[in-house]
DNA sequence: TCCCGATATGTAAGCGTTTACATTCCGGAC
DNA sequence: GTCCGGAATGTAAACGCTTACATATCGGGA
């Protein structure tokens, strides 16, 4: 029979002593029955179970941590949760760590101050948690080796880094995509609304889509013309400032490119204040397919962004299973690392279309 | 001199031990002065520190947690991190935390059974965290007592919970500035697109709001019509869903209060697709002041949303070292908790505007 | 019947801190 | 010159697990 006055005294919470003298059986014994390590009998397994039930007995993570070396954490270092693409790329990653058991962890690395203090802080966050997935955040491969001397696992979303699985979208072929489309539409003055790289540990996506882009219209014959380049810092501000002054310039363009369906959203707010229809005067295409987009009816190229977050997750629990297993005993077989490449879609709606006769 | 080839041997890590060893003291005297806990001669500390730097010692998290019993993390439930409302007040908490140098931990209470679950494991989450932070979460005040019995400390948003810190808007006076602003423009048949509390953790904003709103509307001698109450789940699509239905519904409202703008976005879509102008055909007022709610130039109620975390997440730090000093010794002294309202405002944009004339 | 290898279980040594309590040291009041 | 209180420091006992190693148990094969 329970205890049914079970909030009565201050209770001190039951420990794994209790348990195993409750079991009638070692410390050792209740801990490997409640892991379900192998060489327990069946029998036994059953009784510490019960009694650890009836006891409302949880182990202290601190005290396991600090026994077996492992957190059973997993943090993500993003940088910034502000932001449709991080927070959805978060929210894939935290349920599949939730499913798995691990506690999750976030840190956030908006200023390039943080961004120095995160690698500073390598070693920090190394006691702290067995695995790291970094969302456009590039380490060297010093840092990287050094984070899996110290065993936390690694996985990337957004780049590569050789030797840990990684989730990222081939970002050229995403600057060739768009470059078609707009030029097979027939424009002929096209802009592009993306981002700078800075510092050493800045993600590299938005140089590949620039790349893809400028290959693909240079294919074409067309090159873009001198400052028609934005820089709209991927946020919606960002690219209503750009389009703006694409606006008030000289050549205005036909068409705009914009690497992220955000800066779009900024873009389009531009156009509508000086009374031009998105499509209709300025074409415009973004990427992401941003759950938005489709309300402002916007083309864009669509990448399966909540996939990113799972995928990379599902990624670095594998990793950080295959090296406890190693660990234990197993030939270490270095397995090649998977990395995945999810695929991208033109999603045509109606802000692009063929440039104004004029 | 320091270790050139730092990166050579397998290199066991510092302790505390090697750090005494150096500065020629204690562990106790060490871990005292690396904390700057008071009784230590300014030289020693000084000393200390400096052989600590130079042995690059970094207390073990674990260690540290299961001596002291505290975790130096906080924690925020949150029912999901997709969502502008919700990842913009993490994002919010996040900052406050990193700054005070805790561990920002996350966990997504996205299903029904995840909320019970939540419940079930406020145990576990107990010994894993020093404070939790609930956002449109709430708990039976046992449950709250329990929590503070355990000493981790209790901050809301979205709702109250008494005895423990909040920032909560009120929710009735955003629903009457809602049914003010509408019936002010002249309409008179008026929908709400909402949503409804289920379960015993569901929150109450959605129905202090209608209550708001309903009241208001009763004020000018209106009243809401059979069905004009739809449930638009809080998300872009149950707002076109909600949106489609009004259309076809045999009164077609002239005016719509939707209790977020993503559900305003999607009533947006619907009203779009059936070639209607918001706040020509149909008025539409939003809440939160999303983002995006400039790009589509909706009417919104807007309120401090990144406010709401960070603004949680002080208060919570404050009873956490509050509770933590009490702890010591210094009599308890059951200061009332800071409750935060914060203001909000109407912005008027165009999707708004005098009813149509038939 | 004896011995052997699995399998099941127990013993106890960590893991690296924090902190209660004990000790030393010091200057000033007497 | 003693004595005393407080500041500075040290000693060692937790904290609650995991796990290497030792031991006990058991069923067969020889």
């Amino acid at each position: 029979m329970t205890n049914t006055h079970s909030n009565e005294s201050p209770a001190r919470r039951a420990t794994i002593d209790d348990v195993a003298a409750g079991a009638g059986v070692s410390v050792a014994t209740v801990s490997r029955a409640l892991r379900n390590l192998p060489n327990v009998a069946e029998s036994t397994r059953q009784r510490v179970a019960d009694v650890a039930a009836s006891l409302a007995y949880q182990p202290d993570p601190a005290a396991a941590r600090l026994a077996a070396g492992r957190t059973g954490t997993v943090t993500v270092a993003v940088p910034s949760l502000n932001g449709w693409y991080f927070s959805t790329v978060v929210a894939g990653a935290e349920t599949v760590c939730a499913d798995a058991g691990l506690e999750f962890q976030v840190i956030g690395i908006a200023t390039p101050q943080q961004r120095d203090r995160l690698l500073d802080e390598l070693q920090r966050i190394e006691r702290r948690t067995d695995g790291l997935i970094l969302i456009d955040i590039t380490v060297t491969d010093e840092q990287a080796a050094s984070l899996q001397r110290r065993r936390v696992s690694l996985a990337t979303v957004g780049s590569r880094t050789i030797g840990h699985p990684s989730v990222a979208i081939d970002d050229t072929h995403v600057g060739r995509v768009a470059a078609d489309h707009l030029v097979g539409l027939g424009h002929r003055r096209i802009a592009v609304i993306g981002g700078v790289a800075d510092g050493p540990m800045s993600f590299d996506a938005p140089i590949a889509r620039r790349r893809g882009f400028e290959s693909a219209i240079h294919a074409h014959g067309i090159t873009l013309a001198e400052g028609s380049f934005m820089n709209g810092q991927f946020n919606v501000a960002g690219g209503y400032a750009a389009m703006t002054a694409l606006i008030d310039s000289a050549e205005r363009p036909t068409a705009v490119f914009a690497m992220s369906d955000e800066m779009a959203f900024g873009a389009i707010m531009a156009l509508n204040e000086h009374g031009l229809v998105p499509g209709d005067d300025v074409s415009l295409i973004g990427v992401d397919d941003h759950e938005f987009a489709q309300v402002v009816r916007l083309t864009t190229i669509r990448q399966p962004v909540a996939d990113h977050g799972s995928a990379a997750a599902r990624l670095l629990i594998e990793t950080m299973t295959a090296r406890d297993r190693s660990d234990a005993g197993v030939h270490r077989i270095d397995a090649e690392v998977a990395s995945l490449q999810p695929e991208v879609h033109l999603v045509e709606r109606s802000t692009t279309g063929p440039p104004p006769r004029t």
